[in-house]
DNA sequence: ACCCGGTCCGGGAGCGCTCTCAGGCCGACC
DNA sequence: GGTCGGCCTGAGAGCGCTCCCGGACCGGGT
């Protein structure tokens, strides 16, 4: 069997290039302080026998890990049923990439593993956490914040951007409410006059957040008019139906979501209603397949998606970096970026398609 | 600030239950042979001070890491437009957590980003690897096989299933020419005659895999029935009309994915086909959002992804289990799973909906 | 009464690395 | 020319854990 070759320490470089254990480990990190003839001995050394630091051994006396937990709950993953979940985490891994950061995946199946992950953070396994848990009453983000751990949310958290207990909560959002106002808008200015809205389950922050963002601009609308969905298409044709049944001079719906879009769509061709000439759709998303292939191809409110993990990420690595300096020198005034990072809400863009 | 408290150790767990750090780290890994009142004793110290062991400890010495590299190579993540991704990664994740090990993510910009995966696979930082890349010419597996790091791969790898160097190259796939077999004869069985085909892009496996499905059944089929296509609904799109031009009494199309197959019918749409009547569409897939919102709803193959990848887990974690053993024990003949871990083609099921 | 085997526990070495500290060297300044 | 300071380098301790080994203890066989 190919037993595993041991691999060289730095011990052996050391020897290899005739100089002392310490010297190689400067080198190796960062080189500073070492005269220029000795790196170049020892890189030459390292590049022969192939040296690979062991990460292990590393993180026992510095206590980082150079890794970041990902942590997403269940009930997302079901929503994810779009390519969120993967720009997501491509932006997350870009950024971490480029620090030398590896990205350790956390997926929760229920509560019931909300134990697990808590001990796995307050382990100290991972030198920050970044969390995806977009529910009201999720005791996840709670938990994780009681471990100790820095950490930056995905999506507000239920709680509000206020602080709880040990500094702010950091989090990355898009402009839901922004982007809802720019989509209901864009009707208005289309001259429709009766604009219905197909909320998303309201146990979530984005929906609740989009069906402000509605409000905002449909100051005193018929309350009829706002009818609950939850982001699936079968939610949107049931909320479709209502809606027409309800009221049937609707010229515009506004959905939280693309796919609750899709559904209403469907609802509106079945009863006869031309899009856009009789009601105009605009969705939420901009989830391609979906969006594009809609019939016909949706309006909708674009955020972006990579941007956002690329941006919780290095949030995180900022913060972590922060706190290290922190440990023996006055950060001093100034530093530019130096304070103590704050949440971001990333603007969204309207996409102008052929149903509104 | 709040200072991350010093957490506490083996020695300090031994001081409390008044024993020695040997014990205690006996009881810690399972308690064999260690007396009863004395297991008691430390499992309380452990509770009480809230120990967790230190893993970079751990790793050093038994050069476990109980963590697995996830690879997935960018070409795909913009295939993965659908919950592909989510799923497949939540079926290992599920086993991997069942295993008690971590699931380390290494996405990948490019082949300039395949060095940085080599040498993190080949530096001994994770157990084993599990590695999604489907494209025929794609280095990356090579490149993996060569870090000498345990791995399972996601669909076929393109050198076939032959062996290459060093044992036997695993890998789990859905059937996707079974699949695809099926989802031609049933259109046959329909009575169609004129069945064409829109292929994925033929650089991947799975595209090739369901073209000879394709030619299984249809064994003298008109070459002209066959066009290439590229998993997107704009391909889609294109190969119907190439199709639709070509030979204008085509009667059936089975598309390589429900992506193309939605192009198709858009396509078909447009020139005033109705399906199923005058053609009937089969996709493969079953990505939710799209066969379902399709007009009319997409008769498809589905496969069961989230179960491939707890296989892919699975295999691995099993190859892992074997290596170790083997080291002290000859493993002894008739163990029942006992054999080296070979690949696996999990079935796919037709799902029939309304367009065939 | 003795010894032998087995079971259980503690001592101690050492995994590969970082980091402090002291020592050696050299230039500069008085 | 002496001394001081600064810059490089090496020696060594120790991070928290596992695991080998030896000693203590106990029971049973002769």
């Amino acid at each position: 069997m190919t037993e595993a070759v041991s691999r060289p320490t730095l011990e052996a470089v050391a020897a290899r290039a005739g100089v002392s254990r310490a010297t190689v480990s400067r080198v190796v990190n960062g080189g500073d302080g070492v005269r220029e003839p000795l790196v170049e001995r020892v890189r030459r050394a390292v590049e022969e026998l192939g040296y690979v630091p062991n990460q292990a051994a590393r993180s026992l006396v510095t206590r980082r890990h150079d890794a970041v937990a990902v942590v997403i709950a269940e009930p997302e993953t079901r929503v994810f049923a779009d390519p969120f979940f993967a720009l997501q985490l491509r932006g997350i891994s870009k950024e971490l990439t480029a620090h030398d950061s590896q990205l350790v995946l956390l997926l929760t199946e229920g509560p019931e593993d909300y134990a697990r992950v808590g001990r796995y953070l307050a382990g100290g396994h991972v030198d920050g956490a970044l969390v995806f848990s977009l529910h009201l009453d999720d005791p996840l983000p709670g938990l994780i914040r009681g471990a100790g751990v820095p950490t930056v949310f995905g999506g507000r958290p239920g709680w509000g951007d206020g602080s709880r207990g040990d500094g702010p909560t950091v989090y990355v959002d898009s402009d839901n409410r922004g982007g809802a106002r720019d989509a209901v808008r864009h009707l208005v200015g289309l001259g429709r006059t009766r604009v219905a809205h197909i909320t998303g389950p309201l146990d979530q922050t984005s929906a609740v957040d989009r069906l402000d963002g509605f409000r905002d601009v449909m100051v005193d609308t018929d309350p009829r008019l706002i009818v609950e969905g939850d982001f699936t298409p079968a939610g949107g044709e049931r909320a479709m139906r209502v809606l027409l049944d309800r009221c049937p001079e609707v010229d515009a719906v506004f959905a939280a979501n693309d796919l609750s879009a899709s559904g209403a769509l469907r609802v509106l061709r079945e009863r006869g209603r031309r899009v856009p000439e009789d009601v105009a759709v605009v969705g939420f998303d901009d989830m391609l397949p979906v969006a594009e292939s809609a019939e016909p191809p949706l309006t909708t409110v674009r955020q972006d998606i990579e941007e956002m993990g690329r941006l919780m990420a290095r949030l995180l690595l900022r913060g972590l970096d922060r706190r290290g300096r922190d440990e023996d020198a006055d950060p001093g005034p100034g530093k530019g970026l130096g304070g103590a990072p704050s949440s971001v809400v990333l603007p969204t863009t309207l996409i102008r398609r052929a149903s509104a």
